[in-house]
RNA sequence: UUUCAUAUCUAGCAGGC
């Protein structure tokens, strides 16, 4: 049984639900561990309808499965959800608590996560790793470094996360400072500092860490490339995307998109439509950065293509970045009908496609409609931004 | 084997400078 669990993650962790799926009814027999698993796949992948489903029929409930049921609620902001269940738990433990507490930072309120905080009956490095975060979540870095200065213990992550946190606050030497006197690296810490200097502008010595570091992985390459693109050193990001021996999408989406945001709209497309010939599985995001190519260009032909591709591939426009991206297209190739007919297709509709399709009206000269759409926000349950 | 936090790479609209 351990061994068919062992399956169920690696089929979990790796996006393959379906997968996952199939094995778990294949199973004869079953244990929490393996609802647990599942359960948390579903809700990982945003389908909180069948993670409840299978908590409502799961025959034995462990903590780890209320623990999952609150943390995924904790995620998705949803807190009286989460609240109702831990109310209801009966075998409270610290991850427990910390889910909780994440439940109030993650609306925003930072007064009851922190008193969640002291209530909890133990802290882990987790719990305060949490609170840390809801503190830098909340653009208060200096509040934020007072509680790591009190943690009992820092764990990389805890350290890792301030240098961060300085660094997206633009205090860039502090985050220096902090990276110099931490007790051990990982990756991700080198990769930090590194992402830290390309976005304050200083790419030689993000370049200087990159070679330094003792961790370096795809992520930093990754990171590189975007750096120099970002500055316009486009020749340089491509000698880095050529020089890397393993690339993953990333890589692909990052070149794409480093020669459509450098104008280079046709060696964009050229690129993508290589990733077939070498055999990379495009992504979600592959297709937006090519399409994004496309509207900037006004390749409307080739956006057409690329259209259908995703459609043969069954891949969802909406809750997702596509339908938004295609709405883009077509608004800026002065196609509307087509830019309509995407957005009237859409289930569910967010703030974004909104946006697109009063975009693509607007910048078409069509203001009625750009505003009838505004006013249809309320219909479709949209808050503007 | 599963549950909580946390930190690093690519992507869509609008807005700001």
């Amino acid at each position: 049984l351990v061994s068919w669990n062992a399956m169920l993650t690696a089929y979990s962790q790796n996006g393959l639900l379906s997968e996952a799926r199939d094995l778990f009814d294949s199973m004869t027999v079953k244990d929490p561990v393996s609802w647990n698993i599942l359960l948390t796949a579903y809700a990982l992948d945003g389908q909180m309808e069948v993670a409840e489903d299978l908590f409502e029929r799961m025959p034995v409930k462990d903590a780890a499965t209320w623990n999952a049921m609150i943390g995924a609620y904790a995620r998705n902001g949803e807190l009286r959800k989460a609240r109702a269940l831990f109310d209801r738990m009966t075998q409270r433990n610290v991850i427990s608590w910390t889910a909780m507490m994440t439940a109030y930072a993650e609306v925003g309120d930072l007064k009851e996560a922190r008193r969640i905080f002291l209530e909890m009956p133990q802290r882990n490095v987790v719990s305060w790793n949490a609170l840390v975060a809801a503190y830098v979540q909340k653009g208060l870095p200096d509040e934020a470094k007072k509680l790591f200065d009190m943690m009992p213990n820092h764990d990389v992550s805890s350290w890792t996360s301030m240098v961060a946190a300085y660094a997206q606050h633009g205090e860039i030497d502090q985050a220096r400072a902090l990276f110099d006197s931490m007790p051990n690296r990982n990756a991700v810490s080198w990769n930090t500092m590194i992402v830290a200097y390309a976005e304050d502008g200083n790419i030689d010595e993000a370049k200087r860490l990159f070679d330094k570091s003792p961790s370096r992985d795809i992520v930093s390459w990754n990171s590189m490339i975007t750096a120099y693109a970002s500055n316009g050193r486009l020749e340089e990001a491509k000698e880095l995307f050529d020089e890397m021996e393993r690339k993953n999408t990333v890589s692909w989406n990052a070149m794409i998109a480093a020669y459509s945001q450098n104008h280079r709209g046709r060696d964009a497309i050229r690129l993508f439509r290589t990733m077939d010939v070498e055999g990379v599985r495009p992504d979600e995001v592959t297709f937006a950065v090519a399409l994004d190519a496309c509207a900037n260009l006004h390749l409307l032909r080739d956006g057409k293509i690329i259209h259908r591709e995703i459609e043969n591939k069954r891949l969802r426009l909406d809750k997702s970045l596509l339908g938004s991206a295609l709405i883009n297209l077509y608004g800026k190739c002065g196609h509307l009908e087509n830019a309509r007919e995407v957005y009237d297709s859409l289930g569910r509709k967010d703030v974004v496609a909104l946006n697109s399709m009063i975009a693509a009206y607007g910048q078409n000269g069509h203001v009625d409609e750009a505003l009838e759409t505004f006013d249809s926000k309320d219909l479709e349950g949209i808050r503007p931004n």
